[in-house]
DNA sequence: GGAATGCTTTAGACATATCTAAATTTTCAG
DNA sequence: CTGAAAATTTAGATATGTCTAAAGCATTCC
């Protein structure tokens, strides 16, 4: 049984393993944590201990199988609470997320369970995340970031790698949804910025801070 | 702001000063959370420096007029949560408390509006409990405990004081749900226990035990 | 190849919440 | 009213998770 700090760096590892290539840093993992680089060892010791990571000193961090099994219930955790509380209790899709930061460390199989069932086993949450089944395997989505599409190129928003509540509102006046689908009009060569025409025909500045961040298929 | 921990010594005092006239107890508190003596006096004196309770060494403890109302928030969110989890994840009324024990420490004013709202504003919990009004108050029910009731009267269930799984599933087999109506057919003189008629006809044994946690009106 | 630099780990503390054992205070019985 | 029993508090420890400061590796840049 792991505390609520454990299941936080699990989900840490796994979030910063799909992010670069090889293992993760100590550094990384305390930004992630808003924690010290100290903190951090002492907590990787303790999950080697239990073998949920593999751990060498000075050489990164990994997640065992178990470890990843592990992360990836608290994942699904996350997303199927933050499904339930756009689908059913109303909120917007910035609202959600630090709410079910605190949910998914709620411990019941049969809640995860009846929960999947209430919500109709959804296949993404409010952020167009994949949410990984029962079993603990993340599905594929092949989706591409925008900044790799091409001008002229027509595509359909499909996810959002950022959860704050600033960047999803600036979404939402900027009229872009998820499903919506966008054009690419012009690259910007200096900055890399986009102009991109929406659905309704208005056309819309996406830096390129914010184009990394939106995933289109 | 409160720590689990806390909030759980807040829901315990306020709990045991409803079973008994006077100041609680340091044992009795210990017994409750299920801790030692000793570990309640440490959580007595942070409480009281928090101004949350009313304490002095030896003499026993009382909930200031912020402590009550923190209590009565942590058991309003219990209570919306136990309707929750059997109105709309069809979870039986014995299988609630452990989870509602967890979420009811979810931090978020704007999810318990919301959770309410969604619930269309009950004012009972599963277990025929009263929710507290957000205002931070405990409405009056005027129930009695079927002890108290006379051979002839008929009643209606309407609450049960205990919610552990082992009664409810025995209240179940029973034939013992909540809102049904009663005729208390006979008083055993030696044991108290009772002989009641149910709405189906059915006559069902009720040792004292059981009967002093069902309340009627 | 050997510093200088930057990560990372260790050492030593602190806060929370718990425990056992010992001391203290209150209560109650004779 | 007084001494024993019961209840409560204090003393000293343990476990978790965090921190700062100092020391130990690793990489890289002459
Ligand atoms: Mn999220
Ligand atoms: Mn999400
Ligand atoms: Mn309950
Ligand atoms: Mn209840």
């Amino acid at each position: 049984m792991q505390s609520f700090t454990e299941e936080n760096y699990l989900k840490a590892i796994y979030s910063l393993s799909l992010r670069h290539e090889g293992d993760v840093s100590t550094n990384a993992l305390a930004e992630l944590t808003a924690t010290k680089a100290a903190s951090v060892t002492d907590m990787l010791r303790k999950l080697s201990d239990k073998e949920l990571i593999h751990y060498k000193k000075y050489q990164g961090v990994r997640l065992t199988e178990e470890g990843e099994r592990l992360a990836l219930q608290v994942i699904r955790r996350h997303r199927l609470w933050e499904v339930f509380l756009v689908e059913k209790l109303g909120f917007g899709w910035d609202a959600v997320h630090d709410i079910a930061e605190q949910l998914e460390h709620i411990r019941s199989d049969e809640l995860v369970v009846r929960l999947d069932g209430y919500l109709d086993h959804p296949q993404f949450d409010p952020h167009g995340d994949p949410i990984p089944t029962p079993a603990g395997k993340m599905p594929e989505t092949g989706y591409r970031k925008l900044t790799e599409v091409g001008v002229g190129e027509d595509v359909r928003l499909m996810a959002v790698l950022e959860h704050s509540t600033e960047f999803l509102q600036h979404l939402d006046r900027s009229g872009l949804t998820l499903g919506c689908i966008i054009t690419v009009k012009t690259v910007n060569d200096f900055d890399k910025s986009l102009l991109v025409r929406t659905e309704t025909g208005s056309t819309v500045f996406a830096s390129q801070d914010v184009a990394k961040n939106l995933l289109v298929s």
